[in-house]
DNA sequence: TTGACACCCATAAAATCCCATGATATCCCA
DNA sequence: TGGGATATCATGGGATTTTATGGGTGTCAA
């Protein structure tokens, strides 16, 4: 299993591309389907990022057993239908479409942000402000793991 | 399990690569990736670094039952946000990246300082005066272990 | 015919691979 | 136990590849 992390800042050409950044597009490589799935969630100024497998099992999670529930149904609403597959080009950049642009305020550069099991795409002014929100609330946050657990170097 | 402690002091070349120290390295050496992780974290002169199963643990400790909860996004965005995955060269080496070497103010030199589950990585000098404080701070320090704990010869 | 978009190729900078070196450390066997 | 042979380690640098970015061209559809 693989985790996103980092921030990248990456331009947006006058075609509308951008390039995934590498690292993330490694994670990705073992997906089957050659590309990103984009959405909008909890931040109202960002794009949600994940692979296919991820979006899948997102589903699953909710409807193994609420199949045709509220939850299932705010879910379909909230992310499915606002979702967007965004095929890399043969250099790994995709296109926002012009609804993702526009939540994010998006124009001239786009600043990806790795958040574990999923990424986020920003307009890199608007993540620096939420950034600095987060270590205002958060300034003590302690490192705390979970112990136990096997496998792996420490 | 194995545990980083002693301190290095390795020189960072013109190509701005500094060799991890061997003994930390043996310790990541059955990792599935060949390489650190690297982030700011309590101290504001030093970097953190470990390994990727340390950090998909921390992850898993909060998104396991969290995944879009606020505490996942205040840590993703405190730490994961700030992290850098530096791959080894075939040699053990690493590249600081600009906004690390910022932090610590590392220009030719880089030291290493094993903490546990963690080490450190600090401008030799910063790291002298750091441990001066933490002599002064107690300097009748008292061991304590938690009995017995299983395992190995002790 | 005018976009929108997939596909192809070009390029500069940066990261990575690969090999070489001297200095320690470690091993091994008489 | 001594000391030569053998690894290991930190370091250096040239060659190669990857990466982000730019642009051209053909195709399909409104």
């Amino acid at each position: 299993m693989s985790v996103y992390f980092g921030t990248f800042e990456n331009k947006v050409d006058r075609k509308g591309r951008v390039s995934v950044p590498a690292p993330f597009r490694q994670i990705l490589a073992t997906s089957a389907y050659q590309g990103i799935i984009a959405f909008r969630y909890h931040a109202p100024e960002a794009v949600e990022a994940c692979s296919l497998e991820f979006m899948e099992r997102l589903d699953q999670s909710v409807s193994d057993f609420d199949l045709f529930s509220d939850a299932h149904d705010d879910l379909a609403f909230n992310i499915f239908a606002e979702s967007h597959q965004l095929p890399f080009d043969g250099e790994g950049r995709v296109i926002l479409p012009a609804a993702l642009l526009e939540i994010t305020g998006i124009t001239e550069r786009a600043a990806f942000v790795g958040k574990g099991p999923t990424f986020q795409i920003w307009e890199p002014a608007a993540l620096e402000t939420r950034k600095a929100e987060a270590r205002q609330r958060a300034p003590n946050l302690t490192l705390r793991l979970r112990r136990g657990e096997p496998g792996g170097a420490s």
